[in-house]
DNA sequence: ATACTTTGCGCAAACGGTTGTTCAAAAAGA
DNA sequence: TCTTTTTGAACAACCGTTTGCGCAAAGTAT
């Protein structure tokens, strides 16, 4: 018989061992109290006859979908970088050992509905949001719902469990680097701040110069740059105040600066050099390597998955959780 | 109160309006004879108190789950390239419309536990599968479980409902155009043939040739370059043979390939022209632009998933079904 | 031998919806 | 006016689990 259409039901097994439905239940959960013989039969039973418990039927009982929500940007910007993708690997790893599956909810900047119904439809038992903005509608809906929940990435509201690779220092660092190598005149590049770690990026940024004491010029720092032509108007912009270091501060924004500079035959790193706060495959091959900070997204969907778990299991958790990173320097910094 | 704490039950609809559960019931889904004073009643009282019907009860009742499965590849390759993200946007784009969500699945090539534990959980009410193998055990299982599915891609097993783009007849144009335009020598590099898609575009390849005339060298036809460096020994080896011009698989071996030619220093298009048969943001900015196939992944997500409601629904539908393709001419091939 | 505790299991009521059947009241037809 | 049909709504069973409570049988202590 076609195994989705396997409809035999707990009453059946019941039924066939001459038990009832309760002892039946309890030998596979194993709560309340059971002969061990009469376990053994039940387990044999099932295993022979592939019983499989409704989960619909089970979810009612006990108030459990286990489902958990994997929250994702749509705007398409995002689903161009690996970074959600491998992180969800990772939460599928933990949500997997766990019994658990993962329901998919994709949320637009200013649309939150799709989230909404998967929540009020108490489709899930906790969730994890793959990306912070200032002002979140998706978190601030999460936190009011009262469902276990925890970010990746940082937000500004308090009460929040949040989990993220420590941007702010690892930019920091990077630049601190940067400076002490020798640079003089240095450009930072940056996505929207409206998205959080961008707004960390650019902190982190900035203490690396304070920490080597040198004062930003504000000219040179060049945000919101996600639409189109935006990061090359900044890369002309820079060079003509006569900057001899780009820092861009993920590789869609490195990639479009690196198109440019190509473009305009700039060589890197003799008359400019170029670093990247984020790396993927993008710059992966690109001649010569480019200056980067490296992550792990997989290692972050696992950790924030099992934050979660705590939390749905009723344990205490930390409120904050930063990963680490590491500073990749290549021949595009030389 | 917090919204998915709202634990208003159909019955306490029920009792505030005095009516019975049945009456709500029938109210909210349509099915059945009511009043239309009475409907209003019932639709005003659960606007106001927003009251939203328990999916666990519901599915429970009518074998239903709201739910359809979307089954991707683990392996990391594949979550490198956009393309899963943007199918699935698609998706979700059509799930939303019909108030279905998306449970996800991730698949091993050799182990497909994860997608078995949903399917005999009955979780889903149907799968999208978003890419195929040779003798796939996710098809093959798919199939015998009964539920309705359809396979973005192609599949030799029969009585499965596929869903692609014309690849084969997109490798097809896109190798005779080379042709004519008088590439003399051409190589193929190809990822894993014991994915469907790779088969495809390695025989649109060779019809291609066979249009114009040409007979295929065998020995320039490299496949099953996923490993580290099997790109770079194809095209080292390739030129060596003397060839005009490489066509490119996917845009991970292209981009392979294209630092393997910027790292000897050879020139595109003069010494060698250089074509991919799938394009995504890697090599977007690259400079000569690169000659390639595109394709969108959006649409066929959506596609995909509108096939799957009109199965879901009972209805007949077309067991094949290709989408287009755009042949998009650069400066790596003039 | 008696009283008390533990063990193993079943009964029946949830959980929150849907749906086939029934039934009175209202509407339509004769 | 009386019969027939239509309409609106309710009853109760059902979907497949879990779980609090009760109870007899077996085990242990006195």
């Amino acid at each position: 018989m076609a195994v989705g259409q396997n409809n035999i039901t707990i009453a059946d097994v019941a039924d066939a061992l001459n038990i009832s439905k309760t002892t039946v239940s309890r030998a596979i959960s194993g709560k309340g109290r059971i002969g061990n013989e009469t376990r053994k039969r039940v387990m044999d039973y099932i295993e022979e006859h592939n019983y499989v418990p409704n989960p619909m039927a089970k979810g009612l009982a006990q108030s459990r979908t286990y489902n958990i929500c994997w929250i994702i940007p749509a705007d398409s910007a995002a689903s161009e970088l690996p970074f959600f993708q491998r992180c969800m690997m990772g939460v599928a790893d933990v949500a997997g050992v766990h019994n658990y599956d993962i329901l998919l909810s994709m949320v637009y900047e200013n649309d939150i509905t799709q989230l909404e119904r998967i929540i009020s439809n108490k489709k899930v038992d906790g969730a994890i949001l793959g990306r912070t903005l200032i002002n979140d509608p998706s978190v601030k809906y999460l936190k009011e719902s009262g469902l276990p929940f925890v970010v990746v990435g940082s937000t500004e509201m308090d009460g929040v469990t949040q989990i993220d690779n420590d941007h702010m220092r690892a930019c920091k660092e990077l630049t601190s680097i940067l400076v002490m190598k020798g640079v003089k005149k240095i450009a930072l590049i940056g996505g929207s701040m409206n998205h959080v770690v961008n707004r960390t990026r650019r902190d982190g940024f900035l203490l690396g110069l304070k920490e080597q004491g040198v004062k930003p010029d504000e000219k040179l720092i060049y945000l919101n740059c996600d639409e189109a032509g935006s990061t090359e108007r900044a890369v002309e912009d820079a060079l003509r105040a006569g900057v001899d270091c780009i820092v861009c501060m993920d590789d869609g924004i490195c990639s479009n600066a690196l198109a440019k500079l190509k473009k305009d035959e700039i060589d890197i790193p003799s008359r400019v050099k170029l670093a990247s706060f984020y790396n993927s495959m993008i710059l992966e091959n690109n001649q010569p390597a480019i200056t980067t900070l490296s992550y792990d997204p997989k290692e972050l969907g696992s950790a924030s998955c099992k934050m979660l778990f705590d939390m749905i299991e009723g344990q205490e958790v930390a409120n904050r959780m930063l990963l680490g990173y590491e500073v990749l320097l290549k021949n595009s910094t030389m």
